[in-house]
Order: structure tokens, then C-alpha cells, then sequence
DNA sequence: AGAATACCTATGGTAAACCCTTAAAAAAAA
DNA sequence: TTTTTTTTAAGGGTTTACCATAGGTATTCT
């Protein structure tokens, strides 16, 4: 299997080329130090594997990973990075990486992911998994440090927001729930005091942030 | 440790019950077959542990799960579903369950869970683990079935629409960029044009689900 | 049962947003 | 260097959103 690594620190890129080199079935056929390089590589280049780093000088490791996948779909993207941190994971699983593994990784490790990723089947190392569930159940503690205290929002109100997220005009609404214009605009008004907004903007935001519309029934 | 066991299903309530029933140090303190009976017995009766169904009869599990820990924060939630239902385990971690199992979980993992839960620790069993990387990287595919190819942003667009967002007006986003109202008005213009809405709701709504601020820069 | 609170309804007036068109200087891309 | 995109700006008009206020109806609390 023909495995590229990019990685700007060429010490570390070194070290793996090492740990490689022993094994008959993985062949390093390239290493790359930069974004643009990596790029430019895939595009030259047949490869099974890449080990990125998310942490490149020149291009942000999300946006490589999406480029090369356009370029070559069947590629197996194994991201690398210093820091277990929970944004940059998310974020890269979502654009197509395959693994996802920390730089401390040991030998072992790092070929059980290589094979585990090659077979077509993804891998994360220990303490990855326990990154994302811990941050999982922590997401709403983080969000709500301005503890907001979000007051009840009545019945019709939801109604009223739902239709205003959806681009619907006040008097579109109306003729919705059929109920006259000057009911809907009373019931925005009280959205806007009771959310704290200034102005649709802030209500659509406060509504999709706190995911006021969770629960709200769609009737079509 | 005391546990109380809430199921609709009383078949597998008791299969839990006998289960526990061998373990000395466990001791099933009630059963409860919906929500509003799970409330009250928590507001009664003080428990160490409780195993709650995701989908009880009366009241969401989530509900549930919220209620609970207000009247008694330290209490250890486990969620227990038939499903893996990513969406599920995802809600009920972010309001404060320390575990999850399925229900086809065995003897030994379930009474893992409970001991593991109990010191205080997390518990997931690896089938959701699974499922929560997996939906982890779906998540952006099954966004973009409807493939909306969003075109490009200009700088100064994504200026104005920043402050949109964050409730100023037009006259006031013309003040603080420095710039003639009408200008501001023109951007908008754009914006509603390049990113098809219909007012300033879609515009904030298909901004914040597309996450076309990040990497805007906040200079204050 | 009575009071207080919250909900749904509605009005007139004012402020802000949106539409259509045009256009020139500046910057970026081909 | 030429072409395209971006940023700036304006007039003039229409539509929509927001403000202050208020009455009748549920609902909840005491």
C-alpha cells in the first residue's frame, strides 16, 4: 500500500518513515511539508493512504482533506494532530478522514490504524472516542455559560417563529394560521422581548442556537 | 447502591431485577413504568442510580432525564433505548446522562455499566460508541443532499451579514463599516440575491446552518 | 373562588427593510 | 493588459417589521 505523509514537522515525518520502512505491505512513497504540496502530490500521484496533520503552515488541514478527496475519492485520509482537541475532529470526520489518531500514538497503534483504515473500515484511537463523548455530554453546559434562562415560549409563539425561520412574511403568516396581521406582529412582538432580540435577525439566531423549534410539530 | 429501574415494558424490568438481584451490592429500590411515576419516586425516595428508557409512555425520556437532576443533581442517569438512534444518545448525554446501553446489552456489560457509572465515571458500550463516530461523520453528507452549492461570499459581505446577524440595522452596519447606508443596502441586496432568501430571517438562518462565519475575523 | 399571570387577539403610527435601476472607482483574476 | 468581480453610492418607491397600547380569554396560584 502506497502511503504519503504530510506533516510540516519533518521530524516527525522522518519518525514515521521508520516505523513504515519494516513493514513490507506499507511503502512510503512520498512526504509532503505543506498544504499546496499535498495537493499537488495527489494530483501527480496513485496513493492508498495519507497521514495529515490538520496543523499545516500554508492551508488548513479541512480544506486539504476536502480537496484531495475531490481529486481522489477512494482515498484513505487518516488525520493526525498534536492536540486531542474536539472541534478539529468533528470537523475533519465530516469532510471524509477516515481516522483519526494523536501524534503520541505509539508504533502499534499507528499500523493497527493504517490497516484498520485500508480495509475500508475507520479507526480512532482510545483516547479520541473519549474526547468526543466527553464533549458530547458537555456541549450544552459549554453553550449555556451565559446561563440565558430562555423564558417559556407559548404555543402559537412557536408557531409564529417557526414560519418566520422559514422566510415566511408577517402576513403570509396571517393567512397561515389564519389569524389577522396585527395578531401575528403582537406575537412577534412578545418573541422579540421574550428572547431578548432586537429584530428578526436575533430572533432566527436565538431560535436556531438554543434550538427553541426542537419539538414543534410539523403538520403537512 | 440503590437503583431504580424505569421501563414501560415490565418484562424487561424484571429481566433487570433478576439480573441485579445476585449482585450484593446493588439493590433495586423501585420500578417505574412512566415518566410522571419516575418523578415523583425520585422526589421521595433517594437513589444512587437509575437505569431510564429513552421512550417512556407519558413524557420524552430527555424530559425525564432533565426533571431528575433538578431535584437531584448527583443522581447517575444510564439511558437505555432498543434503538442506536444516534440522535437519542447525542440529546439525553447533552442533558446529563452518564451512560448509554442497548437493551440486547448483556448481564456482565449491563452490570459494567452500572459500577463504572457509579464512581463517578462515564459509560458507553461500544456499539453506540460506534454509532456516534459513524453518525459523527455523516453528518455533513446527509446535510447537503440537497447539494446548494452556495456561491462565494465576498469580504465585505460576510462583514455586513456578521453584523446582521448580530441585530444591528442597516444604519448602524453603515456606521460602524464606515459607509453610506445605501451601500449597506446594496450588500443586502447581494446577499439575499447570492444566497436565495427572501429576507433577512433566511439570511441569518441559511448563514448560521452553513456556518458562513467561520473564519471571519472579530476585531474588537 | 378570586386574583394574578400568561395567552391570543387586535389597532394605528413609525421605523426599517426590500425592490429596481443605474453607475463609477477599486481590486482581483484571466 | 483586458476582463470580471467587488465595493462603493444614489434616487425613489413599496412592503414589511417594529412600537405602544389594550381587551377578552385561558390558566395557574393562593
Amino acid at each position: 500500500m502506497k502511503v504519503l505523509v504530510a506533516d510540516d514537522h519533518a521530524m516527525f515525518a522522518d519518525g514515521i518513515q521508520l516505523i513504515l520502512e519494516s513493514e513490507k505491505d506499507l511503502e512510503i512513497v512520498g512526504k509532503c511539508y505543506d498544504g499546496k504540496s499535498v495537493i499537488n502530490f495527489i494530483s501527480n500521484h496513485k496513493i492508498d493512504i495519507i497521514l495529515l496533520d490538520v496543523n499545516l503552515p500554508d492551508i488548513n488541514g479541512v480544506e486539504v482533506c476536502k480537496e484531495i478527496l475531490k481529486i481522489q475519492p477512494d482515498l484513505k485520509v487518516i488525520a493526525i494532530t498534536m492536540f486531542n482537541e474536539e472541534s478539529f475532529i468533528e470537523e475533519i470526520l465530516n469532510n471524509g478522514a477516515k481516522g483519526y489518531i494523536l501524534k503520541n500514538t505509539g508504533r502499534d497503534e499507528l499500523l493497527k490504524a493504517i490497516r484498520t483504515v485500508a480495509k475500508g473500515e475507520s479507526y480512532f484511537s482510545k483516547e479520541v472516542t473519549e474526547s468526543i463523548m466527553k464533549s458530547l455530554m458537555n456541549k450544552r453546559k459549554a453553550g449555556s455559560k451565559t446561563i440565558n434562562e430562555l423564558p417559556k415560549i407559548s404555543r402559537r409563539e412557536k408557531e409564529v417563529l417557526k414560519l418566520i425561520i422559514e422566510e415566511f412574511t408577517t402576513q403570509e403568516i396571517a393567512d397561515t394560521l389564519y389569524i389577522s396581521l396585527k395578531t401575528v406582529e403582537s406575537h412577534r412582538a412578545s418573541l422579540l422581548s421574550k428572547l431578548n432580540a432586537r429584530n428578526t435577525a436575533g430572533l432566527v439566531r436565538i431560535a436556531l442556537e438554543n434550538k427553541l423549534l426542537d419539538g414543534v410539530k410539523i403538520e403537512n
